[in-house]
DNA sequence: ATAAATTCTGTAATTTTATTACAAAAATGA
DNA sequence: TCATTTTTGTAATAAAATTACAGAATTTAT
């Protein structure tokens, strides 16, 4: 799943260098310290550093499988932008305003990355199939989850199917009780280890009700649970960090919904936009 | 209009694409039809299939920031390889999950990225200064934004200053109605032509209310607002793709939050940590 | 509406950059 | 050692990008 489409020449260039000739290994060397200046350097410049004549650099580059000198730029160039813009820092308390929003902005983007790499599709598509077949669908959440249950209603009430939140624990254990074989509860916990959430997963898998999980995958939570889409964003117990699992939570709900939609067809997608339709009064016009 | 770096080529051509001049931006729809062709592509090539001069391509370039034509292919190639060129995805009808699934993970990631590139960290530290003096702060928001509303005040309820949200309307026009001088009101909307939110921001700001908004810079709502948290992501109609704007408004308050914490001090910090341990009760220890 | 000013855009010349052809220099192997 | 192969650099060539400038299109002011 990880976009690894072309190997990355950085990789390449590390593997082969010690079976290139000579002058070709000079030039690799430089490569190789300076990767970020290379990218910049025309053929007679980086020739120049490297001590080499041009054509030098012209073979090395179709050495590496490059068709030449601006092919091989070009991948340098993307094996370096792959690779560096992965890092993402913790906010630390001497940020400025530019540094700790660029870095929660980072920060939140790859936990979604991260999780697309990570996420079990075999158990997204039994969540679908699960959801798809359901007489009701419950999303449960307390805390910062409480939101995420509350958008993922504002999701599924379209899809005909009844749907409901409940971001209250005697609601849920009430609720949770009287579920029956059919209805699909979502439980959504980061940690997993939310106590009054675990023993609602346990009482709604004992009233026959089929149990999804968004949670850790060796949590507590995922023992009582049927279906788990396990995300392992790190809990960051920093204070200044936020909670990114949050945004990961919503984006599944999105493909979960996706896919569900998908499956019931035509007349439910119909039905979505008369929902839309129905908004347009609302608003201003353009 | 931005202040701060724009990074992402891709994003910024998108942005400034109806700022170019007619020629220009016959290059830039081609560059964003088919950016990783365009990446292979000499600049004569490039002018050819936009059916403009060489030296038309070489402007547009220099538009973008960039120092010259390669300079710019370099920058596209970054782009592409950070993933930003698939922006665009739409989720069809005819994908299959593994498909969808990957198109929604990398449209949610790229709508923060984006906004990163977009947002004006002058409003951001303005925005975080109101609230930081205020006496106290609501959110209000409707459909798709009331669940971000609420996620904020669980966020900000942490800062001591009082904080509720109100996702009825009703109860939105009565609470900017008496609002005064001192109160902080934030508006989440992404279209902001919602009509009883742009309504209730009138109201709240002739009751002597701060109003901050994130919406649309262009929006009715932005009329009546004080400081604009602008956001530009593209309101999708279509029915499978998600409301991606959401993941970029939580991580807007994210920032707020953190800048606002970071402004009261270490009084609050110690409070937070509070906070943090008070919740250790309820979970399964390790 | 018309003329002036400004902004765009393309042609052609120039400069920069990359590639090729080929010969000299190493390296290899008997 | 000498023939063969491989490696490397010089010089010529080709390709690509940039600049200067002038004509076109657009805007602005009268």
């Amino acid at each position: 799943m990880h976009n690894n489409k072309q190997s990355n020449l950085v990789a390449k260039l590390e593997n082969e260098l010690n079976s290139l000739s000579k002058s070709e290994k000079k030039v690799g060397v430089i490569v190789l310290e300076t990767p970020e200046d290379c990218i910049r350097l025309s053929i007679a410049a980086l020739a120049k550093i490297a001590d080499v004549s041009e054509p030098t650099v012209n073979r090395f580059c179709r050495t590496l499988g490059c068709t030449g000198y601006p092919d091989f730029k070009l991948q340098l160039a993307q094996s370096i932008a792959t690779g560096t813009a992965f890092i993402s820092e913790i906010v630390k308390p001497e940020d400025e305003l530019v540094t700790f929003s660029q870095k929660i902005f980072n920060a939140s983007s790859q936990a979604i990355l991260k999780a697309a790499d990570q996420i079990d599709l075999n158990c997204m598509d039994q969540a679908i199939e699960a959801m798809h077949n359901s007489n009701r669908i419950d999303f449960y959440g307390l805390g910062g989850s409480g939101p995420v249950a509350k958008d993922a209603v504002h999701k599924f009430f379209r899809l005909g199917t009844p749907v409901s939140e409940q971001t209250d624990i005697l609601m849920q254990r009430m609720a949770a009780a009287t579920a029956s074989k059919g209805d699909v509860i979502v439980f959504i916990s980061n940690t997993g280890r939310t106590i009054s959430i675990v023993e609602c997963a346990q009482i709604a898998r004992e009233a026959g009700a089929t149990v999804i999980s968004l949670t850790h995958k060796d949590s507590p939570l995922a023992k009582y649970t049927d279906i788990v889409l396990h995300t392992h964003t790190n809990e960051n117990t920093d204070i200044f960090t936020p909670m990114t699992s949050r945004l990961v939570h919503l984006t599944i709900l999105d493909i979960l919904a996706t896919g569900v939609i998908k499956k019931k067809g035509k007349e439910i997608q119909k039905q979505l936009a008369k929902i839309k339709e129905s908004l347009s009064q609302t608003r201003y016009s353009f």
